[in-house]
DNA sequence: AAAATAATTTAGACAAAACTAAATATTTGT
DNA sequence: ACAAATATTTAGTTTTGTCTAAATTATTTT
C-alpha cells in the first residue's frame, strides 16, 4: 500500500462512519481535497486490489480487507497522537498533521512496541477509540450534548469536530475531556445550552453543543 | 524536499565522509542501489535547487545549503534511533530500517521536542554523533582498533560497519559501546588482535578490529 | 416524460522517479 | 598518442498520482 492509497482508504472509512451505504466519488474528492476524476482513478486501483467494492456511478464501500486496512491505519494514527500528547507534550490541537505522516511508517514491531510503551491506551487525545491489533474496538455509547435532554449528567469523552479552532476554544474555556458536565437548560430559539461544568455555570452555543460528546452518568 | 531527494542528499553526504572531493555518479548509484542514469537525472534536479555543485562528467559535491540539509536529515535519523533503542527497547541492529523512514517526517517542532524528551543525546546507539539543530557536531577523535599500537587502552565508542551481522556478532561476544578495551597483541600473519575487555581476554579477527572504534585513554 | 442539472467517468496531458539502450566523454594501458 | 575499457549522460519508456476538458450517466424539476 502506498501512502496515497492508505489516505484514500482512511477517507472512505471515515466517510462511511460505521454505516453500510456506498460513498460517493464527490464526497471522497472533497474529503481528500482533490478532483473527482482523480478519485475515480484511485478507486479503480483500490478495486483491483480488492480493497473496495465498486460499481460504476454507484459509489464505493470498503471490503473486509479494506476495513481491516483502514482500522490498522487509524490505530497507528491515534497511537502516534497519544505519543505526541502524553510523551512529547504537544497540545491536542497540534497533533493531527504530524500523525497524518507518522501513520504511514511501515513496521509492525514499531507500532506494537509503541502501544506497549504508551500503556495500551484505549482512546486518543480527542476521545476517539484506538482499534486493537486485530481491528476491534469498543463502540462507545457517547452522545452529543445537543441530542441529550435537559438534566442529563455525564463526562466529556470526545469531540465531533477536531479542528484546531474548536479544540483551542475548549482549552480557552477550560473544558477538557474527563470533566463532568450537567445540562441545565436549553433555549428553543437558538439551541444554546446552559451547563454546569466543574462547579462553574456557563452557556454554550448550539455549534459547541453539537460537537462535544458526553458519556451519560444520570438521565433526567 | 521529497523523500527521494533527501535520501540522495544523505547518500552524497555519507560518501563525502568529511572530505571535499566530488562524488562520482557510479558511487552514488551503488550506495542508493539504483542505476547511474537515474542518478544523473536526480543530480540535475538537486543542482537546479542549489543543493549540489555539478559539472558534467566531473561528479558532485554538496553546497553549503546541501550540507545543512544533509545534517538535518542525519540529525533526525540518529535521534529516532535513540528513541527506538532507549524508549521502545529495540536492539541496536534493528533500528536502521525504521529510522530510514522516520527521518523524513516533516515537523520542526516534533524533532525539537523529541530531542528534549531524549535528554539531548550527543551520540546515537552506534556511537555516531548527532548534529545540533544548526548543523554542528563534535568531530570525535576515535580510532579503529586496527590502526592503534599494541598497549593502547580505550573505550569502545562506535562501529564503522553498522550492518545487522556485525552488530549481532558484537552482542553475542558481549562487546558493547562503553566497554573498556586494551590491545594486548597483534599477529602480523592475519592481523588478528588479542584484547582484554571487561577483565576477559579474547582474540578478534582483523575484520572486527577494523570496524570497532576506540576513544583512547592511555597510549602505549 | 422530457429537459435541465448534477455527478461521474473517460481521454489526454503532465511531473516525479525510476528503467533500458544507445551515445558520448573520460581514463587507462600499451 | 591511440585504442580499449570504463564512466557518464541522453533519449525514450514506464508507473504513480494528479489535473483539465469533454463525454456520459443519474437525478431532479417542470
Ligand atoms: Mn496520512
Ligand atoms: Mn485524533
Ligand atoms: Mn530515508
Ligand atoms: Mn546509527
Amino acid at each position: 500500500m502506498t501512502l496515497s492509497e492508505e489516505d484514500y482508504i482512511k477517507a472512505i472509512y471515515h466517510l462511511g462512519n460505521g454505516k453500510e451505504d456506498p460513498i460517493s466519488t464527490n464526497a471522497i474528492a472533497e474529503q481528500m481535497e482533490t478532483k473527482p476524476s482523480s478519485v475515480t482513478d484511485m478507486i479503480k486501483k483500490l478495486s483491483e486490489k480488492n480493497m473496495v467494492n465498486y460499481k460504476k456511478y454507484r459509489g464505493v464501500s470498503l471490503t473486509e480487507k479494506g476495513q481491516l486496512t483502514a482500522l490498522s491505519i487509524v490505530r497507528k494514527h491515534r497511537l502516534w497522537e497519544v505519543f505526541l500528547v502524553d510523551k512529547l507534550d504537544f497540545a491536542w490541537d497540534e497533533v493531527h498533521e504530524v500523525a497524518e505522516q507518522l501513520e504511514h511508517i511501515k513496521s509492525e514491531k514499531l507500532i506494537d512496541k509503541l502501544d506497549t510503551y504508551l500503556g495500551n491506551p484505549r482512546v486518543d487525545p480527542h476521545g476517539d477509540p484506538i482499534p486493537s491489533k486485530d481491528g476491534e474496538f469498543k463502540k462507545s455509547v457517547k452522545k452529543l450534548i445537543s441530542e441529550l435532554p435537559i438534566g442529563s449528567k455525564g463526562v466529556c469523552v470526545g469531540v465531533n469536530d477536531s479542528s484546531v479552532a474548536f479544540l483551542k476554544f475548549l482549552d480557552k474555556n477550560q473544558i477538557a475531556l474527563g470533566d463532568t458536565l450537567k445540562i441545565l437548560e436549553r433555549e428553543d430559539f437558538d439551541g444554546s445550552v446552559s451547563i454546569k461544568i466543574n462547579d462553574r455555570e456557563m452557556r454554550i452555543s448550539d455549534q459547541i453543543a453539537s460537537n462535544l460528546f458526553l458519556e451519560i452518568l444520570e438521565k433526567s
